[in-house]
DNA sequence: CTGAAAGCGCTTACAG
DNA sequence: CTGAAAGCGCTTACAG
């Protein structure tokens, strides 16, 4: 009987050594594609390899001071079609470079980020890509001090050190504000996302510079904080739809906020977009099939993606690549939530 | 100046063991919860830990013949509500069990299979959830022969020797076809999933009992194979409304197809469901959603997901678990795609 | 209850 | 162009 130790099944490095009677320092040169190894050689290892069926075992390889091959993905959650359309998008790139894709959700870590970005880079990963909020800045503390390489998508990083992707937020709300505003509206609402993230501060700031640009005033009680989360949305909404002058638009920071404004209209007996429009943000998959189909603005959440893997690669090659800004530009997609506002005048 | 080395900015047990001058063995012991460790030396290696910031090392941990607490997830891609849906569940009862996911997409890599399997299982995966079709054997081989712990979503091994979590394809089938049956429906027709998935096999014979057993005739030329995807669905629509003898109503095999065959019969300038009814399979996020909200079959794909990562935890407990077969009931939705066929006759 | 030692499979200077 | 050796950080028998 053969040795029965638990990973005595798998080849390794030693087998295809001796089988050639070389060094495994040969082998796994030949394997990371060094150069000064005779060609002969090369070509020797590399069909025994084959022939073997040999594979490489990805945590001594990482422990011996190589590279794992993996992506950390850090994401709040994935069963929402923001997150997973940035997932798959991600996980295309790393395929065609031959990564692996380690998912990291938060949503039940909050409060221990420290603990948890700690164990991430103690991880089995080479880099990081984060969609999360930059709330707290240890996150970037620790990654910073470990010289882990990692991009932002779509937050900010405070201190300017990170390679960031992300989209037009400002000029995507002002977009939209100022579709609702050509479309006759004065009373327009808006529903924020959490304004500890950047992103929502750039559309709150985007909508109120459309608001003033075009003459109208800006009303406090128009301004709801939300979460970008349907919940909350729903709140918001009904808020808004008891004041006394109700608004004839409400302009959501994301989709599902939207989502959530749109079933407190419902709840209401308001149609949309007779009685009240609704613009949202992101464009996710849901937006063309809401009834009606939602006015919203376009991010390109796939580029973002594709655009994060590319440099976070760069980043890998050359560690001291110097922080890097790339902002994609959004677009306002007209769809049937919007329209003028109802004739009918409340002041 | 501290060494350099890659990775001395991390502790490790032997930064632990030599603050407190105990073994190394002791503080692995320790941390890994065995007994036979004094109380008083416990509870200093664990403070220790604590205050060190100490955090595991999985390759070397998992490399050393311990566990490396991460469990790989095979999807064919992630940008598609049913997958992702099912992955998100997974996640979750892996968080709570204190388990990572490796996220391995197959999309790219078919025909190499063989390959892909082995790399995964010498990866730094614990175990494997498969949400992939089992076409080829080798797959399941390769993970049999490594007693690799592994369980599969919504597919059937034939050789019955693997763990399955599925739904009731059959019943829903029957279900979904049954409805049609009585709400009046003669001319039913059936898009197909891939013939070499099981689910496809299960749902397409219930669909043929359902009409045997209600006395109507199987027409050949109203059935079409699908792929589980839309733009098969659409093509196979395309070639089922172009049929002199019209059916009035089509089961769609899943969601996504039906949202095709809805594509194509839109595209004919016919009305759902007054020209024709529609039923789906799978319940994705979008089928309320689409005009009219689609009348489908429910399956509790979360409660898969769940109950697929809670057998895969005994798994690792009791290497020695016998095959185990769970079969959750699906549910008919009915929404608006389906009603009574039109009065006109076309026989 | 605890320690010394070997080993997991690989990479990487250091010598030739 | 190639080999011997140390080391990555941990676990696990084997001895006490």
């Amino acid at each position: 009987m053969d040795a029965n130790r638990r990973k005595s099944q798998n080849i390794t490095i030693y087998d295809i050594a001796k089988e050639l009677d070389v060094s495994v320092s040969t082998v796994s040169r030949v394997l990371n594609g060094f150069e000064y190894v005779k060609e002969s050689t090369r070509r020797r290892v590399l069909e025994t390899a084959e022939r073997l069926g040999y594979v490489a075992n990805v945590q001594a390889r990482s422990l011996a001071g190589g590279r794992s091959n993996i992506i950390g993905v850090v994401v709040p959650r994935i069963n929402n079609s923001y997150f997973s359309l940035v997932v798959s998008s991600i996980d295309d790139e790393l395929t065609k470079a031959g990564l692996n894709l380690l998912l990291y959700t938060t949503h039940r870590h909050t409060g221990n980020e420290d603990h948890y970005v700690r164990t991430i880079t103690t991880g089995m990963t080479d880099g990081l890509i984060l969609v999360v909020p930059i709330a707290s800045a240890s996150y970037l503390n620790i990654l910073q001090k470990h010289q882990f390489p990692y991009v932002i998508i779509d937050h900010h990083d405070p201190t300017d050190k990170s390679c960031v992707v992300s989209a037009t937020n400002w000029q995507g709300a002002y977009d939209a504000v100022t579709h609702l505003l050509e479309l006759g509206h004065q009373r327009i609402a808006c529903v924020t996302g959490l304004m500890t993230l950047s992103s929502s501060r750039e559309r709150l700031a985007g909508y109120k510079a459309a608001l003033t640009d075009h003459g109208t005033a800006i009303h406090a009680e128009y301004i709801i904080e939300g979460d970008y989360w349907e919940p909350q949305g729903y709140e918001a909404g009904k808020k808004l739809l008891a004041l006394p002058k109700r608004p004839t638009a409400i302009f959501a920071a994301n989709d599902f906020t939207a989502f959530g404004v749109m079933r407190a209209v419902w709840e209401f007996g308001l149609s949309i977009p007779q009685d009240i429009s609704i613009v949202g943000f992101d464009d996710v998959s849901q937006a063309p099939f809401t009834r009606p189909p939602l006015t919203t603005v376009h991010q390109p959440l796939e580029q973002m993606g594709r655009a994060a893997t590319k440099l976070l690669l760069s980043l890998l090659e050359n560690p001291s690549h110097p922080p890097e800004y790339i902002e994609f530009p959004t677009q306002l997609i007209i769809r049937e939530s919007s329209s003028q506002p109802p004739h009918e005048s409340g002041i």
